[in-house]
DNA sequence: AAGGCGGGGGT
DNA sequence: ACCCCAGCCTT
């Protein structure tokens, strides 16, 4: 039996049900992919839940405002995901009529679809036979194939996608698509995959010469950069305090904060008192200490955050305050949200 | 071609 | 600690 016969029936047998499984509605199928970018299906489903029920069509995700998008999407990461979501929204509303197009090369021209989430929705939705090549697909051919060809490489990725091409079963592209990745996930797996209860196994280059556990091959460079940050948590007489939106670039773009003293060390409360004027217009506070006893290191991908939240009380009326009380309302990062769940006063 | 971008879970 | 997750965008 061949390799895509051999997917097609163990994705018969052993597919999840997913709240995304059916239906091949553009708009779904487009919402879970975008969401399950870099992201476990697991830690997507409630995002997924949350978003159809708040935009049952791609007219209300595009009416909505970009503070609402970015808050239903708090604490699922990447958040440039949800800014172009929403406004590929716009586009297809507008641009579009509502329709997603059907076509892979049409579907890339949208901003947050790439050459994955492209193949995904034409052939999921529209049928279209385009192979889907993620960390699930570069896995299960470096394996099955024996390739040691780094998958991060420009040369690995041109690789494995004529690879995924030449063998995808564009008979039923649905559910071979969907069949190879969900292999990946549950029975090819990164670590310790359980090959003796494994269809492909006789024909399996990886298992054969021993090699499961060095492939697929991936050029690693993960330099973690750390970074101090001092938030300044305000607080007026009538206890109202002060958020701030980050722009620019690099992280929670969009996203709030408090207002934010970065330094290349840990500083103490002297410092922190020195700089209370240029970065509020704010001088003697009637009171200040660290709330934070232990340390606080929120660890992202490639910055460790070593943080320092610092309670300020004025005798004073913050114009543009915000009371404690509507904190919540605001997109802020996890950092942000878990530090407001343990405030008290 | 390389680096930046989150947060969570598994080992 | 390190790795990985239904990747994409910018430089």
């Amino acid at each position: 039996m061949n390799f895509s016969r051999i997917i097609l029936e163990w994705y018969e047998l052993n597919k999840r049900l997913l709240p995304w499984r059916n239906t091949n509605e553009p708009y779904l199928i487009w919402l879970s992919e975008i969401m399950l970018q870099q992201t476990r299906v697991a830690q997507g489903i409630p995002y997924y839940l949350k978003f159809v029920e708040a935009f049952p069509e791609v007219q209300d995700l595009a009416s909505a405002s970009e503070e609402k998008v970015l808050k239903l999407w708090q604490g699922l990461g990447y958040y440039s995901r949800a800014r172009n979501l929403h406004a590929t929204a716009k586009i297809i509303t507008e641009k579009y009529n509502g329709k997603f197009p059907n076509t892979y090369k049409e579907l890339l021209e949208l901003k947050g679809i790439g050459d994955y989430t492209a193949s995904a929705i034409a052939s999921i939705c529209f049928n279209r036979p385009e192979a889907v090549v993620d960390g699930n697909v570069y896995r299960v051919l470096a394996r099955y194939y024996g390739i040691d060809l780094p998958i991060n490489s420009s040369e690995g990725i041109l690789y494995f996608k004529e690879l995924a091409k030449e063998i995808m079963d564009t008979g039923n592209i649905r559910d071979y698509n969907q069949g190879i990745m969900e292999f990946g996930a549950l029975q090819c797996t990164p670590k310790n995959p359980d090959c003796s209860r494994c269809p492909l196994q006789p024909a399996c280059i990886a298992y054969t010469h021993n090699k499961i556990d060095v492939l697929p091959v991936k050029i690693k460079k993960n330099k973690v950069r750390n970074r101090y940050f001092n938030y300044l948590v305000l607080l007026d007489e009538n206890n109202k305090t002060l958020l701030q939106q980050r722009k620019g670039n690099g992280i929670w773009q969009n996203l709030y904060e408090f207002p934010l003293l970065e330094t290349e060390q840990y500083i103490d409360q002297g410092e922190v008192t020195a700089n209370l004027k240029d970065l509020v217009a704010l001088e003697e506070p009637s009171e200040i200490y660290l709330y934070n006893e232990n340390k606080i290191v929120h660890k992202l991908s490639h910055q460790h955050l070593h943080t320092r939240f610092w309670i300020i009380t004025f005798e004073a009326n913050l114009e543009n305050g915000i009371q404690l009380a509507e904190l919540h309302k605001y997109p802020v990062p996890v950092l942000i949200a878990d530090f407001i769940k343990t405030f008290k006063i």
